[in-house]
DNA sequence: ACCCAGGGTCATA
DNA sequence: TATGACCATGGG
């Protein structure tokens, strides 16, 4: 595990994630990602600025149908305008970070999956980036990359796959703040380009011949 | 024209 | 527990 790190590392240098201006707006980034491209998610935020919208309040005041529209570039807006306001009303209704950072890692992460939209990778992506808690985030990157480098089966149910990578290693959150954003950064460079997927550092560890996404 | 992206919920078997 | 439908924009 902490090969893979540093090959990564070295690889792809030091990522500083989240891609955030403050604690709040990783929140609403984590709502915004969910299978979508960064790229849009960027405008909608920009858009939620300019309209004074990274606030819980001001989001929670505004029709659920106008905060669609608002962060419509993200896609699946209607979806994602309903899981928002229920993140804000959480964040609101238990009062806000200056309370929150006082709960522990379980209770926080008990919390975020009770909230409507917030499912595990969401949870822990919000843990990590939001609230500095050292948890592991699994997402299809890691998968496939844990696979390939030979590390865990790619198939292992989420938080089994956590367990087994936090386990695994002694660390703090910044470790694992690193670890995920390193996998997101690599699985963008190598993992779609047929091309480039031949040049991948991790191509002489990987586990089978075709080396395939 | 198709595929997918830093998912999650809900219904169904 | 395990699938499948659904949400929906923008870039390749």
């Amino acid at each position: 595990m902490h090969r893979l790190w540093s090959t990564l590392r070295d690889a792809h240098g030091a990522q500083n994630w989240w891609p955030a201006d403050s604690r709040f707006e990783v929140l609403t980034g984590a709502v915004l990602i969910q299978n979508t491209a960064w790229t849009n998610v960027e405008k909608a935020i920009a858009n939620l600025r300019s309209a004074g919208l990274l606030d819980a309040g001001a989001v929670l005041a505004l029709p659920q149908s106008d905060l669609g529209q608002i962060i419509r570039p993200a896609g699946t807006f209607n979806v994602k305008a309903k899981r928002l306001q229920a993140l804000c009303g959480w964040f609101h209704a238990e009062g806000g970070f200056e309370v929150l950072d006082t709960w522990s890692t379980a209770h926080l992460r008990t919390a975020l999956l009770d909230v409507h939209g917030v499912g595990r990778e969401t949870a822990d992506a919000i843990l990590v980036y939001a609230f500095q808690r050292p948890v592991f985030v699994v997402d299809a990157y890691a998968r496939r990359i844990f696979g390939r480098f030979g590390l865990l089966p790619a198939d292992l149910d989420y938080e089994t796959l956590r367990a087994s990578v936090e386990n695994a290693v002694s660390v703090d959150a910044d470790w694992f703040n690193e670890f995920h954003a390193l996998l997101v950064a690599h699985a963008k460079v190598y993992c779609r380009a047929r091309p480039r997927c031949m040049q991948c550092p991790l191509s002489r560890t990987c586990a089978g011949s075709g080396h395939v996404p």
